[in-house]
DNA sequence: AAGATGTTCAACCGCGGGCCC
DNA sequence: TGGGCCCGCGGTTGAACATCT
């Protein structure tokens, strides 16, 4: 017999794919694909897809199972603290979806990266911010994170974990325990804010506190949020950005996130987040106070640390919170979260 | 009510890396 | 060592649905 040409073998391939189906599965498929996997596993997709009598080829079978069909696939939205672990994990790690999946367990890297185009860059967009400036992500980690854990403190009291009133200018203790597989970082008056734990996530909030963040840089601009839109608008308008740079008086609070570059152990997530509590004079933070102190005084000590913060501050008295590294009219929709 | 526009997300595509022969 | 195959990843598309005008 005549041997067989790789011309012979291209056509009779394009045959084959011109014979296999595209487009959306039907319920037929799905279920051709399930028992077959229920009986023989996953893997080898070209061959199982041909073996499970199904007109497609490997690639589409294994997308459809493991981003639709897979029983541990988790339906609905993402929680605000998935969404805050997103934002975390894509800040260090890029666009680097599988691997941000890898840290929620039950979503996918397709349905992540879906977020990340249509909620966060759709956010970027309006901000007239490029998505994935420095810019960007410090307004992701100076706003749109700590409202996500408003959001969290808010679901929490919903389900009455810790009855209590919201009260914005309750100072933080910084306590922090873990249970459950979870963080918390909690404060005497609130709710505990717990991030999830799966695979390690944000391990380092229990290690010892590292030193008290710098001031801002004397070259930051902040802006200011009327406290009544923080609380019930879901939808801030920057617009009433100060015009001018400004250290916020203290006494404040703030978020602030540490690169904890001295951990070299092999742990994927090497950040954590914390919240602390300010301080009013006489504690190392003092330099922070009053607008007329050189902002970058203070910093004697600090100028090595190998950490590298970003920090929100929220005036406790007027209960204004003040943000750094923003600028221009700019809308933050929280609906869109 | 209907067409235009915007949004979401399942699915496809191309590429690169790893493995095997 | 190079070619073929498989797998997984990130980018992109387009159908379905929602909202706006």
């Amino acid at each position: 017999m005549s041997a067989i040409t790789k011309r012979d073998k291209v056509m009779s391939s394009n045959e084959e794919e011109s014979e296999l189906r595209r487009g959306p599965w039907t319920l037929e498929e799905d279920s051709l694909l399930i028992h077959y996997i229920a009986r023989h596993g996953e893997g080898r997709w070209n061959m199982l897809a041909k073996s499970a009598g199904l007109k497609r080829n490997g690639k589409s079978c294994r997308l459809r199972w493991l981003n639709y069909l897979k029983p541990d696939i988790k339906r609905g939205n993402l929680t605000p603290q998935e969404q805050l672990l997103i934002l975390e994990l894509h800040s260090r790690w890029g666009n680097r979806w599988s691997k941000i999946a890898q840290h929620l367990p039950g979503r996918t890297d397709n349905e992540i990266k879906n977020y990340w185009r249509t909620r966060v860059q759709k956010q970027a967009r309006q901000l007239n911010i490029e998505s994935g400036s420095k810019k960007f992500i410090d307004a992701v980690r100076c706003f749109w994170m700590p409202r996500l854990i408003q959001q969290n403190v808010n679901v929490e009291q919903k389900h009455n974990l810790s009855p209590s009133t919201s009260n914005s200018t309750t100072s933080y203790n910084s306590s922090m325990s873990n249970t459950n597989n979870l963080i918390h970082v909690s404060n005497s008056s609130q709710p505990p804010i717990m991030f999830p734990n799966t695979s390690s996530a944000l391990p380092n909030a229990l290690s010892p506190s590292p030193p008290p963040p710098p001031p801002p840089p004397a070259n930051h601009q902040f802006l200011s949020i009327p406290s009544n839109n923080l609380v019930h608008s879901d939808s801030l308008q920057f617009s009433q950005a100060l015009e001018t740079s400004e250290v916020p008086e203290s006494p404040y609070y703030y978020y602030y996130y540490s690169n904890n570059n001295n951990n070299n152990n092999n742990n994927p997530i090497e950040e954590s987040w914390e919240v602390n509590e300010n301080c009013n004079s006489n504690n190392g933070y003092g330099m922070m106070e009053g607008l007329n102190q050189e902002p970058m005084s203070g910093m004697e000590g600090y100028e090595n640390l190998q950490y590298d913060y970003d920090y929100q501050y929220q005036r406790a008295e007027s209960d204004e919170w003040v943000f750094g590294n923003m600028g221009g009219d700019t809308l933050w929709n929280m609906d869109t979260m």
